[in-house]
Formats: C-alpha cells, sequence, structure tokens
DNA sequence: TTGTAAGCGTTATCAC
DNA sequence: GTGATAACGCTTACAA
C-alpha cells in the first residue's frame, strides 16, 4: 500500500505538500495540488488515518459495548449512532457483552487499547459495572438506557417509572385490579424503574398490592414464557399482565398462545418496548414504546460533543418520554 | 494517558525491556519484570495497540459490512464473527450500507483508511458492489451470504436454490400446484437463486410455471405485505406462498392476518428463514432455515485464516446447506 | 539480561 | 508556496 511518500515522490514534492493538499489546508499552487492529486489517483493512494491519529491524537472511533444485540431494541438504537458518528467522521467499533460484566471489562480494556475517543455503553449491570471503577482516562463515556447511579457519565435514558405507571394506569382505567408484573432484572434501571412504576401506580389508585403478583425476569424471552405461565397458574390468576421488556412479552404472548387462551379476553397483556407481534396478533398489542433511533443519535451527540470538549458542571442526563400506543388489545370495555 | 516511556522510567529500565514484559518476550530477570508490572499497575498504563500496529503492519481489526443490521438475521450472524474473531485477538468495526452502494462505497473507503486486516461483507449489490472494482490491496475479505459471480473473495454462503427447491417442493407434495412466489431482488444472489429453485421444482415435478405468480420484492417488510395482496386478489390465486425471506414473510403475514384468512387453510405459507412470529401463529410456519451464528463463525475463521497469511489456488466457497423446518403450517393433508 | 536507535506514516512547526 | 524535521508510542534488530 502506498503511503505519502510515494505521492510526493511521484509528484515532485515534499510530503509536506502532499499533507497539505490532503488535509485541504490551502497555500498550495493550483498546478502543485493537480499533480499531486493526480499521483494520489495513480497510486491509489488512501491516508493512513492510523498514523494520522497518531500524531493528532484522536482516532475518531467510538466504541459501542450493548448486552445483547440479538433484542430488536439494540440494532435500531446502534443505526441511530452510527449514522449520527458517521456524519460527524467518526467511525463505530461495536461489542457484544451479553449481558456478562466479565466480557463488559474484557471489551473495556481492549477498547481502551485501540484509544477510541469514546464510549457509548449499556452497561450489563449497574451495581457492579466494570465502568464504576474503570478508569477511561479522559475519553468521555455516554450511557444510554441503563443508568449508573451517581457516575459521573452523560446519559440518555427513558423515563422508565413513568411509562410502566402509564401503562398499569391505562389497564386500570380499563377495569383491571389484578395485574401481573414480570418485569426486569434489579440489577439495573429499566428493571428497577419499571416495577417502581408498578407499584406506584397500585398506590395511586389504591389498588392493593399483591407480592405474588410481582416477579423478577432477566429481560429474555424464556423467562416471560415461564413468569407468564406462573402467573396464570395461580389459584386467583390476574386478569392482565403488564411484562417489562419486549423479548419477555414475547415468551409471554408464545405461553398464551400455547394455552389457547384469548388475549384481551382470558388475558389482557400490555408490553414494554413494541415488537413485530404486537401490531400481528389479533387483538393488536398496547405497547409502551419509544424512540430508538433517536435514542441512538442523541447519545452520539452528546458523545461527540464531550469529545469534541464541551464541558458541563453536571453530567448531562437526556430522559426522554415513553409513549403509551394504545391498540386494540387493551381496549375492549 | 501515560505510556510505555512512562513504565520504563517509573521501573528504572528501557523502553525496549518493557515491551519485552508486555508482549511476553523473556529473557527479563524475574525482579526486573515484578519492578515492570507493578510500575504498570501504579501507572494504570494500557499499551497502545494503534501505535503497535504501525509497526508491526497489523491493527488486529476486521471490518463487517452488512446491509440492514435490523434484519433478524444479521445479528446472529455477527455474533458469530465477533465472538470468534474477539478469540482470536481480532475486534470488528461494524457498519450498516442499508442496501446501498454508495453508503457500502464510503464504508469501504473508511476500512481502508483504517487499515483494518480484512473484511466481511455482505454486499448491497452485486452487479455494480463497489467490491467488484474495489482495490483492498492486499487484505482479504470474505462474502457473507451475497455471492459476487467470479469475485476472487473466499464467501461462505447458502444453497439458495436447493433451499427454495425443498421449500416449494414440499408444497408439491403436500399438494399444491398453484404456487405464488414472493421473491427477492435479482440483483443478489439471494434474491436470484431462491427464484431458480422455485422455478426448478416446478419444472422436476411438472407444474406448469405461470409468470404471474412470479413476484419480485425487495426482501423488505412491506414488500411482502404488498406482494401478498397482489398474488391473494388475483382471479385465481395460489393456494400456497413461498416467501423468499423472513422480513417479506412477516409482511405477508400481516396481510393474510389482516384480511382474516386462515393460515394453512385459506392459504399455505413457507419462509425463508426463521422469525419470531414462526413459532407464534397457529398453526406454527414451516420454514427454511440455516445456521446463521454458524455463518458467522465460519466467515470469520476464513478471514483469519487468510489474513494469517493463508494461500489457496481457488477462492474458497463454503456452500452450507439449509434445513426445511416442517411445521404444523404445511401439514395438513 | 538489558539498552540504543531506526523506523512505522502521518502532522505540525519552522525555516526558506 | 514549499521543504526539513521533530514528534506521536511503539517494535525490533543489533550492540553491549
Amino acid at each position: 500500500m502506498s503511503t505519502i511518500k510515494d505521492v510526493a515522490k511521484k509528484a515532485n514534492v515534499s510530503i509536506a505538500t502532499v499533507s497539505r493538499v490532503i488535509n485541504c489546508l490551502g497555500g498550495v499552487k493550483p498546478s502543485t495540488e493537480s499533480r499531486i492529486r493526480e499521483a494520489i489517483e495513480e497510486l491509489n493512494y488512501s491516508p493512513n488515518v492510523i498514523a494520522r491519529s497518531m500524531v493528532v491524537k484522536r482516532t475518531q472511533t467510538i466504541g459501542v459495548i450493548v448486552p445483547d444485540i440479538a433484542n430488536p431494541f439494540f440494532p435500531e438504537v446502534i443505526k441511530g449512532i452510527e449514522e449520527y458518528a458517521r456524519e460527524y467522521g467518526f467511525t463505530t467499533f461495536l461489542a457484544n457483552s451479553d449481558e456478562s460484566v466479565d466480557e463488559e471489562s474484557r471489551i473495556l480494556s481492549a477498547l481502551r487499547e485501540r484509544r477510541v475517543d469514546g464510549l457509548i455503553v449499556t452497561t450489563a449491570s449497574e451495581l457492579d459495572s466494570p465502568l464504576v471503577e474503570f478508569e477511561f482516562d479522559s475519553s468521555p463515556i455516554v450511557l444510554l438506557d441503563r443508568y449508573i447511579h451517581k457516575s459521573p457519565y452523560d446519559s440518555v435514558v427513558i423515563d422508565n417509572t413513568r411509562g410502566a405507571y402509564t401503562a398499569v394506569k391505562h389497564l386500570v382505567t380499563e377495569g383491571h385490579t389484578k395485574i401481573g408484573l414480570i418485569g426486569g432484572p434489579s440489577n439495573v434501571t429499566p428493571g428497577r424503574d419499571r416495577t417502581k412504576g408498578y407499584i406506584q401506580a397500585h398506590t395511586d389508585f389504591e389498588i392493593p398490592i399483591r407480592q405474588e403478583y410481582i416477579l423478577e425476569g432477566d429481560f429474555k424471552e424464556e423467562s416471560g414464557y415461564r413468569l407468564g405461565e406462573k402467573l396464570l397458574a395461580m389459584s386467583q390468576p390476574p386478569t392482565a399482565i403488564f411484562s417489562a421488556n419486549n423479548l419477555m412479552t414475547l415468551g409471554l404472548l408464545k405461553y398464551i398462545q400455547r394455552r389457547h387462551l384469548q388475549l384481551g379476553k382470558d388475558i389482557t397483556v400490555i408490553g414494554f418496548d413494541d415488537l413485530d407481534l404486537a401490531t400481528f396478533i389479533e387483538p393488536p398489542l398496547t405497547v409502551v414504546s419509544r424512540p430508538m433511533r433517536y435514542m441512538g443519535e442523541i447519545a452520539a451527540s452528546l458523545l461527540i460533543e464531550r469529545i469534541n470538549g464541551a464541558e458541563f458542571k453536571e453530567p448531562r442526563k437526556i430522559v426522554l418520554l415513553p409513549q403509551l400506543v394504545i391498540r386494540k388489545s387493551t381496549n375492549n370495555k
């Protein structure tokens, strides 16, 4: 692969001049410039940005760590990040921690060795996240979706409590008083806060809370299936279920389907996060939805601002509002 | 951020010696080594692999270009790639071309400037793929899922013709003779070959081919919906439909659902690639499925072999067999 | 067992 | 306008 030196030789100039035209710094005689551009063309020269990064101390890369790329939420978010980042001249390293704190650690080290300019991460666990101890020197970090309490990082999250509250409130409005919860893991904010919203709605509307209705899953499909089964096998089963994420909702729906129960009649369901199935099934499923792509874009924009030196007294926390998308599944009264 | 120099100074040795212990080259007195390791610890030193890559001429990175990260096929494949790559010390750059040839070009340039050691790509279009003209110097490339005719690259693909053939054959066995096709775009092999298999099965089983049954979609959900509508609105509608990818199948199913047609009775469906919906709906959907994760792993392994200098007379083409997963939707006769 | 120094492909600072 | 050259943080002969 040819270097700036080769181009310089071919165009009969010094490498400094070549560098000037590559970087559009001006101050080069037009005739020289065109000679250089020709040489670049002929040699099929491509500047080595990694050599450049050594001297400018910027790699123009950002690392993105997600816990489960197979959860349809993340591909959309990633699209948002990637698109925004590319527009600003950044390339993204994507890594999947598989909800594992250890894996998250390994990825973090690898990314640090690669000197990414910044990081967007959805941590595998708030409490023992490697980010808590992590020394990423001065590279900024933006937390996505999962907040870490008291951390010094910017974050973009959803008002999970509110989202869950709205969902449960909707069920109450529809007349339900026996509402089951298939909750998320309590080691991450989306898990905890959605449960909090569930409880708050019960309190506000003076509906007795039944501990046996509050179940904790792990955001994966299988747990939705299993916990759905558990709820519906009770002697006093709930008449409605709020499921705290898309994959668990999927599992729950599969269980309901398998038991030939009728959605919206035998059991009413509200999910958190939309999914293909939601608009497919009959009746279509009411869900709490959020702007995934936008979340990615915001995260990227916060990060790039920091990379470019923006300073703030406090870490910025962008809280987006989820939206209740009411479909027929909860609309029969 | 501290450098090898800082470590050297702190440990009272030369940078060469530090380098030796970082890279586990041996030949360092144990006492010196432990002094150095201590210094590394204290300074929280992390080697700059991008500086290293300048001298060893290897970045230990691979680029991955997919056309649509929101298609559930790709996240699984990516998982396979990433996992394998990381095991071998490579980090992946992921980029999404959004089925656009121009975007693919831009990504290719960016990745070249970053000097990735190799590339795994699912091209946006076989015919005018930038890869055809592309000079990636000596960096190896592996084609994934979409083959490029006469290209010099290794590839891992599915026997699409066979997969489609098997699917249609199955429909024929079930007694169908009016079989519609929601095909993929003809500018990529999966599109063309699946149509080929559809036709071949008709020929082999002496079923007349009706041109009006052969429709071309774009692998996106909307086209499945639209073409399904078109097929089912015909005066002589097909009794079965073969849909050439998961997203189009989703669209098709949504249409069927919306029209309150009964799957497996009013219309029989076979899809290419599995999807959540397949095991959800009643009756569960028969599909052609393929080992996505494995495809990713294979692609990564071929690539890394090449990166490590393996040479072959001919480009290697790994053709995996898809599997017909027969579920109730086609099993009523 | 350890150190010195050249070199990787750039950018940036000076001179001219 | 243009050219030398130091520097970026490392690896790798080669020397000691």
